[in-house]
DNA sequence: ACGCCCTTGTGAACGTTTGCACAAAGTCGG
DNA sequence: CCGACTTTGTGCAAACGTTCACAAGGGCGT
C-alpha cells in the first residue's frame, strides 16, 4: 500500500508459495507414517505432493536442515518440524458463523476438527435453526459472536454465511479481536490492515476451469493432434496452466459465431 | 514433466494470475451492473475488487482495449467481454458426485447454477441416498458416471466423496473424457496429462491461516506494539502474505533452542 | 577404514508477476 | 474549436517463484 523505500523487513523469510505447499506435504507424511513408512526422499515425496522434487527441498530447506544426504527425510520427524512451523503444535479454536448447507458440511468435516483445529461454536442468525445439533455443537445465535470468541479465545473465524451478511458479520468478527477469517461467501471483504483474510470461492475455480477447458477446445484444431493419454506425472495441481499434452476433447462447441452488439460507440 | 525443449504452445498469452483475477472482476461488475451503474474506472473496480490499479488495467489489457480514456469501462461491455473471454457465454453442464454434506451443500449454492454453470447430475455410491432430491436433482447412482457424461456432454467434474473414493471417481471421470476436475477431497489426484485438476481444501487454508495468525501472535512481542487498527484499504485477499501494516517484525523467534528428539538414529 | 553411491541443500539462470510512472488518447466545459 | 483534465494502456525495473545442475555430505558394503 503505502510506499516502502527501503524496507528492512525483518520477514523471516519463509515465501508465502512455501506455506501453501507445506499442508500438503504434512498430508503425504501422515499417510506415509500410517503406512509404516519411516523415511522418505525428496523424490519420492515430491511426486506424492504433485511437485517438483527440487521445489520440495528448496521448501524444506526453508525450514532447516531436516534431511540426511543420502537416506532422505525421517517421516515422524518431518511431521513435526512442519507442524511446528505452522503452529498446529497449539490448539486453534474455530468458529463457524452460519449453519446452512455449507456450515452443516464444514462443522461436520473431520479433517476439521483433527489436527489442532477445534470447532469452538456454530453461529446462526435464523432463529429457526438455533438450538438445534450440529456435529455435536449447539448451533448458538449469531449475536453471541463476540460472547464466544473472548470465552473460547477463538482467533480463527469462518464465514459460511449468505453473501448480503457476510461483511457484517467480519466486521462483528473482526472487533471480537479474530484476525483470521476463511471466507466461503462469493464476495470481497473489507477488513481492516493486520487482518488475514483467505477465500474459498467455487464459482471462481469452475470459471478457471471453464477458461481451460474452452482454451482447450480450440487449442485442438491445430496440428498434431497425437491421442496419446498416458499417465504421466501427476499434473500441478496447484492451479498452473494445464498441460494440454494430448488433450482429445471430442466435437465439443465451436459456436462462437455470435458476435455481440457493441453497446457503447 | 517431461522436458519442454522448445514447447510450441500455442498459448495465447493471458497470464495465469489474471485468469484467476478475471472472475472477481466479473462478479464486481455484475454487482456494478445491478446498481445501475454504467461505468467503472480501474480505480474504483481495483478497490472493489481489492487489487492494485495497475495491476487490473494490464490484466484488462490483455483482453484488448475495452475501455475508454478519461472515462473507464462500460459496465456491461466488459462483463460480455470477460464472459467470453473465459468461456462463460456456453454452457457447462457439471455432474458433481457424492451428495454428503458437501455435495449437498454444493447442490444448493446459488452461484452455481447461474452464470455458465449447470447442474447435469448429482450421483452418490450410497444407496440410501440414491433416489432421494437435492435441489431438484434426483441423485443417481455412482455406476451412472458414465452414461450421464456422455448424455450431457459433461466436461467438468466436481468431486465431493471422501478421500477414500476420490481417486476410483476421478479416474473414472477421466475414462468417460472429463477434463476438467474440481477436486473438494482432501487429497492429491493422479490424473493424466492434459487433464485439468483444481483443488479446494478448507484443511490447507486453515493451515495457512494458522501461520500467520502464529507468526502475528509472535511477532506482537516485540516493541512497538501500536494497536493502531484504523480501517486501511482492502488487505490483498489472494493469499498474500498479511499486510502487518506497522509490522515492523524485527528480532522475531530466534528461540529454536528446543531442539527436538531425532526420533530415528 | 575406505571409497562408492545416493540424496540433500543451494547457487545461478530463467520465467512470471507486480507496481511505478508516464505518454497517449479520449471527454467535457467554455 | 480548443485547451484542460481525466483515465487508460504500457515500458521498465524490481520482486518473487521455479527449475536446473552440481558440489557437499552422509550411509553402506567391502
Amino acid at each position: 500500500m503505502s510506499r516502502r523505500p527501503a524496507p528492512p523487513r525483518g520477514n523471516q523469510g519463509i515465501p508465502e508459495a512455501t506455506i501453501a505447499r507445506l499442508p500438503v506435504y504434512l498430508r503425504v507424511l501422515y499417510a506415509c507414517g500410517e503406512q509404516g513408512i519411516a523415511t522418505v526422499s525428496s523424490e519420492e515425496l515430491a511426486a506424492a505432493a504433485g511437485v517438483n522434487s527440487a521445489k520440495l527441498r528448496k521448501d524444506l530447506s526453508h525450514l532447516g536442515s531436516y534431511g540426511t544426504r543420502g537416506v532422505g527425510y525421517d517421516v515422524e520427524y518431518l511431521v513435526y518440524q512442519i507442524s511446528r512451523e505452522l503452529g498446529l503444535t497449539q490448539d486453534w479454536p474455530v468458529v463457524i458463523v452460519g449453519a446452512g448447507n455449507l456450515g452443516r458440511a464444514l462443522a461436520n468435516y473431520g479433517g476439521f476438527a483433527s489436527r489442532g483445529f477445534r470447532i469452538a461454536a456454530v453461529l446462526d442468525s435464523d432463529a429457526a435453526v438455533i438450538g438445534t445439533e450440529v456435529a455435536g455443537h449447539i448451533i448458538q445465535g449469531a449475536d453471541q459472536i463476540e460472547q464466544v470468541v473472548a470465552q473460547h479465545r477463538v482467533s480463527i473465524g469462518v464465514i459460511a454465511t449468505p453473501a448480503s451478511s457476510a461483511q457484517a458479520v467480519c466486521d462483528r468478527l473482526v472487533a471480537a479481536d479474530v484476525t483470521s477469517i476463511l471466507n466461503f461467501a462469493p464476495m470481497v471483504l473489507n477488513v481492516p490492515a493486520g487482518v488475514d483474510v483467505r477465500k474459498v470461492d467455487l464459482s471462481i475455480e469452475l470459471q478457471i476451469l471453464a477458461f481451460h477447458a474452452q482454451r482447450r477446445s480450440v487449442v485442438r484444431v491445430s496440428e498434431d493432434g497425437r491421442p496419446s493419454y498416458r499417465r504421466a506425472g501427476p499434473a500441478d495441481q496447484n492451479g498452473d496452466a494445464v498441460a494440454t499434452a494430448g488433450g482429445v476433447v471430442p466435437a465439443a462447441v465451436p459456436g462462437n459465431a455470435t458476435q455481440p452488439q457493441v453497446t457503447g460507440s
